[in-house]
DNA sequence: GTCTATAGCTTGATAGAC
DNA sequence: GTCTATCAAGCTATAGAC
């Protein structure tokens, strides 16, 4: 019998943060087995495939919930402007208020040929697509939209490079804040 | 005798580079005799303290260089928006236009306590206090002038992120060319 | 100052008991 | 489904010859 110790969503969060914490080559089986309370044979026994898989896993599922979860409010109904600010909202709870890295980030060190990177790229695409999207509900052309999107990446991910290097969170504050503004604001 | 097969300087930029590709955890000994020519032992002669000793050696460098050659044309003397245009021109080259990462950023992984943390805040805090500067020169108030300059490194850093996960350079250029305008130009 | 050789530990991964 | 025990390969670091 041996019933699970841990079901597998609370399994791969817990795997997705070792992850997103020390990066693809910072995650060693030992890290894995103190954050998930099982052993590395009981691992491999949930990911055959080993810490490739495991992060492939941790990659699709937070992709996943980031779809559902982040970017939603953006493909429902309703004035852009508010639906950004709901997304924007979320994104302040799912980074921790600038406390969690990200995981594309984290993941996207090294070699170009390793394992996550096609991956970490079509994540990446993902999100630029539906603030894309948005942008375009709010009347910018296709061309502006797509920019200000990547300029919401950008500041992002910056912020929050920023906060884990100094400490300050305030950038990060700053940039979800000017979400809303930057993706369905008037020109600046 | 056995003189130095490879100068000081250009040991530390290859070491510098490795970090910066592959983070602290990810840098290996071997990958660092591979990229230098030296052997183990050779490396411990020249860094008695290791690989902790080296990373420490790559932030130091890679910072004395950064002031000296990208941040030294803030503190010249001439018009703010041209010296920030000089600053803007070498950093395009020092991140390869955006091919390289931020070794602030990569060694930045981990846990807090790490061995290059504090070395890596100190460095982002010189960055900042550069750029602070030349907005407070272009006319900015203090609090205007320091919000402007992380504004700039957000989107440096967030700029390189995207670059590296995604492949496509552009909004690292866009960064780059913005950087005149944000830190010496008017109001947005 | 560089090298070869090696120590001792940690890594990713597997075998087999329960 | 989880575990202990184990493997070969990798790791950081050191000793000692030249």
């Amino acid at each position: 019998m041996a019933r699970s110790k841990i079901d597998d969503t609370e399994l791969l969060d817990r795997i997705s943060d070792v992850f997103r914490r020390y990066g693809y080559e910072g995650t060693s089986l030992s890290r894995l087995t103190e954050a998930t309370g099982l052993q590395r044979a009981s691992l491999y026994h949930r990911f055959p495939g080993g810490k490739e898989e495991m992060a492939e896993a941790a990659l699709t599922g937070v992709d996943a919930s980031f779809v559902e979860d982040i970017l939603a409010p953006l493909s429902e109904s309703g004035e852009p402007t508010g639906r950004v600010r709901q997304t924007a909202k979320r994104l302040m709870a799912f980074y921790d208020e600038g406390k969690k890295a990200c995981l594309l980030d984290t993941m996207s060190l090294g070699d170009k040929g390793d394992p996550p990177r096609a991956h970490v790229r079509a994540s990446f695409e993902a999100w630029i697509a539906a603030m894309t999207k948005i942008a375009r509900e709010a009347g910018f052309t296709p061309a502006m939209a797509k920019r200000r999107a990547e300029e919401a990446l950008v500041q992002i991910q910056g912020a929050l490079v920023f906060s884990r290097a100094s400490g300050d969170r305030k950038p990060f504050e700053r940039a979800i804040a000017a979400l809303p503004d930057l993706l369905t604001g008037a020109d600046r």
